[in-house]
This record gives structure tokens, C-alpha cells and sequence, in this order.
DNA sequence: CTTAATTCACTAAGTAGTTAGTTTCATAAC
DNA sequence: GTTATGAAACTAACTACTTAGTGAATTAAG
């Protein structure tokens, strides 16, 4: 009789033969799966509106290993920023956009920009929560602060080469443009919802999320070019 | 003896002489203070983290009114963004953008809609809200689809007249053009927490808000410029 | 045997929404 | 001009349920 067997089948945890089959212990996998489970829950529903049960149940796990982890609902959101814009800052970094002349430099700036909100919805709306927020979570967190850093030498780098090779035009603030590009996309997609109603069109289907960014391309170039 | 008058002086109810100060009944005031209150509420935490009680206590209504005039907290919700959505339609037709020559009344409405999301901070942020839900509530809202008409329409004039008097390049899409005319100031705003630390820089002071309008300006500028 | 992972049962404080009324007021009948 | 009446404005107390967070025991692993 195994009767008892089904009824500890949560997972792929292949019940073995005995008659009580040992459940593995396993400390990283289960803080994965709560990181996992929080990291969705907190973009569908902001950190006010997601729910520690609805991660709980995701994750598959008991609940006290939240706390037992991460120590509160807002600590847990902390670090899913952070992981957040790690993961951001460190597909930047891998463009290598210093290899590159300055303009072409710029436009893969902008599309991987685009494509990285698009591939990664999640994002946008984390960090829409956080500013609802206040910054509160963020505020303390020296990991960010260093990705930073070295995110905008980047971007100020290639408006320096620009300007020296006589494609941009002079004294553009990188802090500027860099909002710019990022609110250009960021807009469209945190606003669809709303935009498909206000503008009566389908904003994404694949036609015209190319029309956008071709669009972004097109306003980045024209903001930078020399006259 | 009127000891019993400073009991019920909750408001600008001048109590007059009589023993019993009678508490004026007054339906509209009740509902603009309760949507007054919800409009602050709903802004300041999402629909999500807004809490009923807290916009019964701010209003300095009985809780049932809310019931009682709007139904649930979600029609009170719909009803809030429709009337931002009409404040801000109805300011930009007072602009009357038509009578200007095409470059001047493009510059004006990036300005206008600039100083409207600084002046009205709490509409950014109940976009927010309402594009986190998917736009649930506004789906079904014929106010705002009205609205929205007539603004196209206003921008759509302003792009053929530009493009017939040779000021502006032609075949520009005015839905990307509105789009990113909004997303450079709205994005500004909406992540100034997130942005500050990230670009270790005061967003919010009255000389980088300088710059970025202007920054803006000369942005959208490029943009439509006849080449 | 000791340490860490995991579970279970629980709590205290909210949470939107409701029940069952009382109070005020305009209108019309006396 | 005073008083019945019906409707709408307003109130207090409550309900059924959720919520983040815990105390203490149990179980696996080195």
C-alpha cells in the first residue's frame, strides 16, 4: 500500500519506493523559487497588492521559509530589485558598446533598451512600484548604487567619442539622453493598456512594436545628430 | 449651556444659537469631499494599497456614503479616473492650439503638458494604477473614449498644417508623436525617486526641472523638423 | 549530537462591504 | 402657519474574511 505516497507528490520529487519517501532539503533551490515566485507576484500586482500567501503557494513552499529567508514582505522586495537591476545593468555591459562607433553604439543602445523591457515585462512595473514607493526600498541598497555607476561612464563615453569624430552634436547631457531613451520605450509599454484606449489602436502586435521602435530610433538620432 | 455645540463644530457648520446644532445636509459637498479624498488616496497608494477608511476619515464622511453614492470601491476608482482624464482633455482644449502657427502650438502643448503633470502630480500616478490593473476600469469608460477624439484630432491638425507650410518633415504618425511627447515628461516624473539615485542627481529642484523642459522641447523640435 | 531546513497551528490587526436603523428636509395637507 | 409624510442624507456597530507575521515543534543531514 502506497497510499500515503500520492499524497506527497507535490513536485518533481519522484517518490521512491519506502514507505515514507524523504523529502530533500535543498536551502538555494528553495530561496530560488521564493525569489521566483515574489519577483512575479510583486510586478503583476505592485508590493502593496501582492499577497506573501500567493508567493507562498507559488514557490512551493511553507511560508515561514519567507521569513525565515528574507526576513519581511519588504526586505523580500528589496532584494528582488536589486536582482532586478543586476540583471539589467549586466546585459549592458555584455553590448560591449565601446567597441562600436559612436552612433551605431547609440541605436543598439536604444533597441536593446526596447527589447530588454519587452523580454523582461517584469521590470517595468517593479520599478514603477518602488517609485509609488518612493524609492524607499532602493534608498539604502549600495548594489545599485555601484551598477550605476558604471552604466552612465558608459553612456557619457559614447557621447564623447561622438562629439570628437564630429557625428553629435556638442555638450549633450548624458543624464538626458539617457532618461530619454529609457522613457521613450518605457512609456509605450507601462501605458499600453490605457494607450490602446485613449488611441484607439492596437499598440502590441508585432507590426507595431517595429513602428515603435523604428520611431525611438529615429527620435534618439535626430536629438543627438550634429547640424 | 451649548457645551455640546463643540462636539459637532467637525467643520466651517458655523453652529448657530439653538440647542441642537443641526448638521446641515448637503449630498453634493459630500461627494466632492469624498472624491477629493479618493483622488489623494488612490494617487498617493494605488488602488491596491488605497484603504476605504482612510478616504471615510479625510472626507469626514460615514463610511456607508461612499457605499451609498459610488456604489464600491472600484466604481469610485473609475469614477476618479474619469475625472482626470476630463481635467486634463479639457485644459488642453483651452489651449487652443489651433490659432497658432504650427511650430508654436507644438512647442506650447510639450510646455503645457509638461507644467500639467508637475502642477497635477497625482494624475502620473493614478495612470499607474490604472495600467497595473490592465486598464480594468477605463475599458468601458465612454467619457474617456470621447475625450480622446477630439485631443487626436487637435494634434493630427497640427502635424498636416506644419507639414503644408513646410515647417515640419511630412508623414509623421501624430499617435508616436503624442506618445513620445508624453512619455519624455511623464517618465521624468513617475521613476524621479528610482532616477535620483540612479543618476545620483536632485531631479526635483527648480533648475533641473528647467532642464528638462527644455531638454524636452529641443527634443520633440528635432523630431518634427523639415530635414 | 548539533545545526539548519521545514512544518504546523496560531494571532492580532486590518479589510471591504453591510445591516438596520436615525435624522433632516422639502412638500403638501390640514 | 403649523403639522403629517415620504424620500434622501447620514450614522453606528458589525460581519465575514484576509493579511503579514510567529512560537514552538519536527525532521533531515553532516
Amino acid at each position: 500500500m502506497k497510499a500515503d505516497a500520492t499524497l506527497t507528490d507535490d513536485k518533481a520529487t519522484g517518490a521512491t519506493s519506502g514507505k515514507k519517501p524523504p523529502k530533500k532539503r535543498d536551502a538555494q533551490a528553495t530561496q530560488k523559487r521564493i525569489l521566483a515566485a515574489a519577483k512575479r507576484e510583486f510586478a503583476r500586482n505592485g508590493l502593496g497588492g501582492a499577497r506573501v500567501d500567493v508567493i507562498t503557494e507559488k514557490a512551493n513552499v511553507n511560508k515561514r521559509m519567507i521569513y525565515h529567508y528574507f526576513g519581511s514582505k519588504d526586505q523580500l522586495f528589496k532584494r528582488i530589485l536589486e536582482e532586478a537591476w543586476t540583471d539589467i545593468r549586466t546585459a549592458e555591459q555584455k553590448l560591449e558598446l565601446d567597441h562600436l562607433p559612436p552612433k551605431a553604439a547609440l541605436e543598439k543602445l536604444v533597441r536593446f533598451t526596447w527589447q530588454y523591457y519587452l523580454k523582461n515585462p517584469e521590470f517595468i512595473n517593479l520599478v514603477n512600484s518602488e517609485n509609488l514607493h518612493r524609492g524607499a526600498h532602493i534608498k539604502k541598497s549600495e548594489t545599485i548604487e555601484a551598477l550605476s555607476t558604471r552604466f552612465m561612464a558608459m553612456v557619457g563615453d559614447i557621447l564623447r567619442r561622438g562629439e570628437a569624430d564630429g557625428s553629435f552634436r556638442a555638450n549633450i547631457d548624458p543624464v538626458q539622453l539617457n532618461i530619454t531613451i529609457a522613457a521613450i520605450g518605457y512609456y509605450y509599454l507601462t501605458n499600453r493598456y490605457t494607450g490602446s484606449i485613449i488611441y484607439k489602436r492596437e499598440l502590441m502586435d508585432e507590426k507595431a512594436l517595429d513602428e515603435r521602435l523604428s520611431f525611438n530610433i529615429e527620435t534618439i538620432m535626430r536629438l543627438v545628430a550634429a547640424d
